[in-house]
DNA sequence: CGAGGAAGTTACCTGTGTCAACATGCAAGT
DNA sequence: ACTTGCATGTTGACACAGGTAACTTCCTCG
């Protein structure tokens, strides 16, 4: 028969495992701190003993959520193109957009929880590899290759952020929500094409 | 003494000014049943009567929302060229990106009650001119004065309305909520110059 | 004029965030 | 070894939200 020691002895750690999954389940609304206490089986008040209030356990989750969609950007970064020409600039410049809005779709909860801004200053985690980080290096890049001129590089951060992130919530959401996938996708290629020629 | 009749007259339209009103202060979240009830001067109950549930209610608001967002785009429009030529259009085009943020920005609660859509189908309002109608109108009047070419007439709202909601999003409360305003303005400006030379 | 239904009200339920007071147990100091 | 202190959990309570049920008021219409 196991009994459970008093002290959880990594509380904090398991608070934000289970609301991570909250989280990803329903998205930001569904992560309750009674909810998750009762899923790693504590009593709903052990929470305050490492979280200030319930929007301090969302910023650690927000961080967690962060630090996975970093993950996923860097993976297909890494994984369209190795060289160091203007082709194999510009597919991972395409491949960082391509995986904000992936991430936007295949894990909508915790997407909202990285990008929900008004909880204020979240610490990161300490591994985060932040996909804004990953586009300025990629915006960088489309510059030391030629593709781009260096003037336009000053407010390149903006433009694609902002096309990429208000197509991923008009996906999420919003009326793109509703259209069938191929035409999602002649959208997103669009949307990208756009930037690319834009910028 | 002015005694309270026990009918209201027209509850539903006090509620949805009331509702309006709240979430124009604070944002969709602080739209609560109880608090409208509270300002009309009724018992909260009462607004059960006109709306299924806390849900329908804020259908109703995000319907006046998107009437007012319509209506300020419909103005700004209106008030930045009035000719049939190729600038008059993209000076219209551009008006309608730039009432987009604006509304956004000066009208935020109103903003993202008009942008909630996981609110579902919203019945919108007699009287609407709905700012992605517009968005469309100012589209074909690019494409048939010639500003832009048939062939990329077909993903065009999407790109443009991406790349504007998305910037809204970032000043609203994302990054660029901390930026100064000339900085935000050069980010909008570029926005919009991506989205008219790449569509 | 009186029956019936629309519109409001009161009472109550569950669930949430949060505070205060209490219980437990590990760890350090004598 | 014993005790004392403090971090960690627990129980209990409060306020406030959305929502249901049963009751009341009052307008309308045959």
């Amino acid at each position: 028969m196991q009994v459970m020691p008093y002290h959880h002895g990594n509380l904090r750690e398991a608070l934000i495992a289970a609301a991570t999954q909250l989280a990803a389940e329903h998205g930001p609304d569904a992560v309750v701190l009674r909810e998750a206490a009762r899923r790693v089986g504590v009593s709903h008040n052990a929470a305050y003993r490492h979280f200030a209030d319930r929007d301090a356990l969302l910023r650690a989750v927000s961080a967690r959520a962060m630090t996975e969609f970093g993950q996923l950007m860097a993976t297909r970064i890494a994984g369209s193109a190795t060289g160091h020409d203007k082709d194999a600039a510009a597919a991972r410049f395409e491949a960082s957009g391509r995986a904000y809005v992936e991430f936007a779709t295949t894990h909508p909860g915790l997407f909202r929880m990285a990008c929900a801004w008004s909880l204020g200053d979240v610490a990161p985690d300490a591994a985060v590899n932040h996909p804004y980080a990953q586009l300025s290096e990629r915006l960088d890049e489309l510059v030391s290759t030629g593709v781009i001129t260096p003037a336009r590089r000053q407010n390149a951060e903006i433009a694609a952020w902002s096309a990429v992130h208000g197509f991923a919530m008009l996906v999420l959401d919003g009326p793109l929500s509703v259209v069938p996938p191929d035409e999602r996708e002649r959208g997103l290629a669009e949307v990208l094409r756009v930037v690319r020629e834009g910028i």
